[in-house]
DNA sequence: AAATATATGTATCGATCGGTACGGAAAGAG
DNA sequence: CTCTTTCCGTACCGATCGATACATATATTT
């Protein structure tokens, strides 16, 4: 009893659908959504443009399902960080994360939801426009973390959680830029460290 | 006598070469290289496909003129900072720069140098590349000029002008980022600010 | 077995990409 | 004037763009 899958009907499907978004995601976060065309993607996932049109609907639907799983994987780290007990910790993990995941040797360098498309024209700009506002649910996860802290006592009650907010996110965001530029993990974990010297409170 | 200036011979061109170039670095800008195609470019520049590669070369070489176009207009702030007196007041000069050129109602959000193209297909590698070393050019400036202020005890003689360099790169990147992600110039004023706090020996 | 439903592979669609051939137009040189 | 040089406008090139039509293959259902 209990709930046994029932094989689908028709023909299965002949490849792993994760996996080939995993590629598909890879794609994007190398050469970013303008620039992965669609042989690229298909010819790194492994399978024909029919079946990755009946799989994932189309090349923005798929670039916004990568971009889901690169904030379940890559970018989990945000997350994590979040759950951090001092305001400060959660500041100093999210930096750190961003350093080491823009900077994993056996990754793209930098960041998928900085790089994958800042500027576009007319075909890239909901890819664009949905980074933005991936971009920006991730500086209010923060501040709604920072002003929990405030109410807390863990910060100092002048302390503004959205600026504290958009401080590190700026941060992290530049982290990204110069991985990309050809920074190394040494570098940017420097500059992360300093980002946080001027820490509130203490 | 002096260098009067002869008339060139043939047909004279119809437009300003200048106006022009002006008029594509903001299609660059707002668009990236790969997203500003020929169409774009040209009918923004008001001459045609042929005009515009008997003057610039071709898409590439018309892209890296409107690079340095932008490096000594918009961009000017950089050279304006680094002649700034102290090293604290070059780095202020610097971000406060790159806050009012990244906002400015009259342009595109952000800085050409970051989202013309960060990721990039094959098409737009070059231009990728050519951005990197624009990047990584203003870091080395930067750096060079905080060596000297470690010379002239300026700052603190353990300070590494690198690591210090690639601090305020890493945040005016960040900037140009939140920039495009639609952070306000007061917003990012306020970041700009806090990134100063923790400056080395005062 | 036949019927149905989904996946795959090939071959291709119209649109757009960056780039150009070619002929006419507009200037100086003789 | 004619000749030469350069610029401009049209019309077009082959390549690639994202997306699909169609036939075939492989599964479940009846």
């Amino acid at each position: 009893m209990g709930t046994q899958k029932k094989a689908p009907i028709g023909r299965p499907r002949g490849f792993d659908a994760d996996e080939a978004l995993e590629r598909a995601m890879r794609v994007f976060w190398e050469k970013g959504y303008e620039g992965a065309g669609l042989t690229d993607l298909t010819s790194a996932m492994g399978i024909t443009r029919t079946s990755m049109y009946a799989a994932f609907g189309n090349k923005e639907s798929l670039f916004r399902k990568a971009l889901e799983r690169y904030t379940e994987g890559p970018a989990s780290y945000t997350a994590r960080a979040l759950r951090e007990p001092t305001a400060r910790q959660v500041a100093a993990a999210f930096l750190d994360g961003s350093v080491r995941v823009t900077t994993r040797p056996d990754c793209p360098a930098g960041c998928l939801g900085v790089q994958a498309g800042l500027a576009a024209g007319n075909a890239g700009a909901n890819a664009r426009d949905t980074l933005a506002a991936w971009r920006n649910d991730g500086v209010d996860q923060l501040r709604d973390r920072f002003r929990r802290a405030v109410d807390e006592g863990d910060l100092p009650p002048d302390t503004d959680p959205g600026l504290l907010a958009r401080y590190i996110m700026t941060v992290a965001n530049g982290i990204a830029v110069q991985a990309v530029s050809g920074a190394t993990r040494d570098d940017l974990q420097h500059v992360a460290d300093m980002a946080l010297r001027n820490w509130p409170g203490a």
